[in-house]
DNA sequence: TTTATAATATTGGTTAACCAGAATTTTGCG
DNA sequence: CGCAAAATTCTGGTTAACCAATATTATAAA
């Protein structure tokens, strides 16, 4: 286990070291946006590092938008200059691992703007699907088992009832960081799972009856258990 | 470039393909958290495709959590039951890309949220970074050049001062999507952007002096033309 | 039969060779 | 000399062979 995390740590180690190298080539050179930065065998070549690592790297940038590879062409500087280029690739190295806290503080962020959101623009097809994880939540939790899944699938139903992809791609992007965090921190609300019940009913009503005002309280109810934990373990 | 569009899609298309009979293996052996699936080489075998798409497929899988690969061992069904599993390979695959309105809506909902922390978290350090992204800024808008970078980066300086290392990594990552929807749609707020850089040091202010809710009523400002724009477009 | 050890097979990761298409250079005709 | 066409080089992407670490099986000693 801990030499997994080594490996992993050193991989992160060289491909930081690769994009802080393309960046410094960047600007010894003077690319500016649309130019061709040297191919990738050139600087798999140039710093002493395989192609595949190259690639990554370049895959990484292209991911937040900072390159762009054209198949049999090249891999081009995107459509932004240097000054930026900068800042947000130093960024993108001293990008660290999400602490719980964030974790929790950002999704809450998410969970009360997709709901009101739902309760805006649901329509019949997200109430069924709302409800069909809202029972299955239920009748887990009514049996005694765990049902952090089920739980889960109502909160992503709701993103995905919120009408707005980019909320929805962000809420599963942190969904698998806050399960991981509440299993190592043991955040089993197990007791609580019965005000659960109602809590996700509450919510699903409130957004049925398109109620956004009242959407948001209803999951600023719901979460200010784990709201007051997650401040209290700092 | 519509060539690329198209091999991107097909890819795309691939991927998600292997994903779902992925999907459709775990589901019909049964496995549970803490399984192991078939190694790359069976699953490029049966489905027909290449190992590295397989392993492309892995790894966007591994992103959201669902699977994780062990070096020489394996890879593993993560510690999630299949009900999630199967809702949250069905959103994957139901990914769409973020339209401008969607970025946009989160894009101010993040940015109230990252200034208000700020206004509460800031460090010495971060105003230095803050002041001089804000300066630099400044400075382009009075001498009439375009200054969509600099003021790109007051906006991830602010992110970085929020303290939420989450948040900033979302923002990070709808940056890039902000500037192309930005170009694309021609939003070149160039007669604004004398009253951006009283708007950038209203927040740089509010955030300074400590002040949550005036941090957060500044950027609304600052965004209500974007805002009323994004909603006219529709 | 049980257990420790060695041999084998299997795994994800890495490297190098190969491919089709784009970009460049060379060629040859007018 | 000008310019179109052909040959060559160069590109990111793909495939297949290889590697070291692991998991499994076979073996043998107690």
């Amino acid at each position: 286990m801990k030499l997994e995390i080594n490996v992993k740590n050193d991989n992160r180690e060289v491909q930081n070291s690769i994009i802080s190298q393309i960046r410094d080539l960047i600007n010894y050179k003077n690319l500016e946006p649309g130019d061709k930065i040297p191919s990738e065998r050139m600087l798999s070549d140039k710093f002493g590092v395989s192609r595949s690592n190259v690639r990554d790297a370049i895959q990484k940038l292209e991911f937040y938008g900072i390159l762009s590879s054209i198949p049999q062409s090249g891999t081009f500087v995107a459509n932004i200059g240097v000054t930026a280029l900068n800042g947000m690739i130093d960024d993108i190295l001293r990008l660290k691992e999400p602490d719980f806290k964030s974790l929790v503080e950002t999704r809450i962020l998410l969970e009360l703007k997709t709901a009101r959101l739902a309760s805006l623009r649901r329509t019949e097809a997200d109430l069924i699907q709302m409800e069909d994880a809202l029972n299955a939540y239920s009748e887990k939790v009514i049996n005694g088992e765990k049902a952090v899944q089920e739980d889960l699938l109502f909160h992503l139903a709701i993103a995905k009832a919120s009408g707005n992809s980019t909320l929805n791609t962000l809420m599963l992007m942190i969904t698998p960081g806050i399960i991981t965090n509440f299993e190592e921190y043991h955040v089993c609300s197990e007791d609580l799972a019965f005000n659960g019940i109602q809590e996700h009913r509450d919510i699903f009503e409130a957004i049925k009856s398109k109620n956004p005002g009242l959407a948001k309280e209803k999951v600023k109810v719901h979460f200010k258990a784990l709201y007051q934990y997650c401040y209290s373990i700092e």
